[in-house]
DNA sequence: AAAATGACGGTGT
DNA sequence: TACACCGCCATTT
């Protein structure tokens, strides 16, 4: 079993609310790594917990979508996060607005 | 065990 | 604002 820095990642992944998304280097720092951002991603692309974990909802730190192993690609998931309700600047989130926050 | 890869982040140009 | 380079971590080969 994990029960560590990765399976924090994941549960965070489903923690996000929707109409909301988060930044890898915030899952990552609220997993305990901060720097380790791109292994958060490396976690969302193996997915294991595909209809389970929102993977979709997480964008890079300004706010760009980078890469989606799901159906239509950085399109589709851009597509899906503006039917959630997430406000868009262009081709990027707009963080502070739909920027997800711990909070509690 | 070592090297290569990747859905990143930050800084420099 | 856009592009390039370096540094970081975890996983895979």
């Amino acid at each position: 079993m994990k029960n560590s820095f990765e399976e924090k990642v994941y549960k965070l992944c489903r923690s996000i609310p929707k109409g909301k998304v988060a930044i890898y280097g915030q899952l990552a720092r609220l997993a305990g790594n901060r720097k380790a951002a791109r292994a958060v991603g490396y976690y969302m692309k193996t997915n294991e917990d595909v209809p389970h974990t929102p993977c979709h909802r997480v964008v890079a730190a300004d706010g760009s979508l980078t890469g989606y192993s799901g159906r239509g690609g950085i399109a589709g998931k851009r597509k899906m996060l503006i039917r959630e309700g997430v406000q868009f600047k262009k081709n990027k989130v707009d963080l502070g607005y739909s920027l997800w926050k711990k909070s509690s």
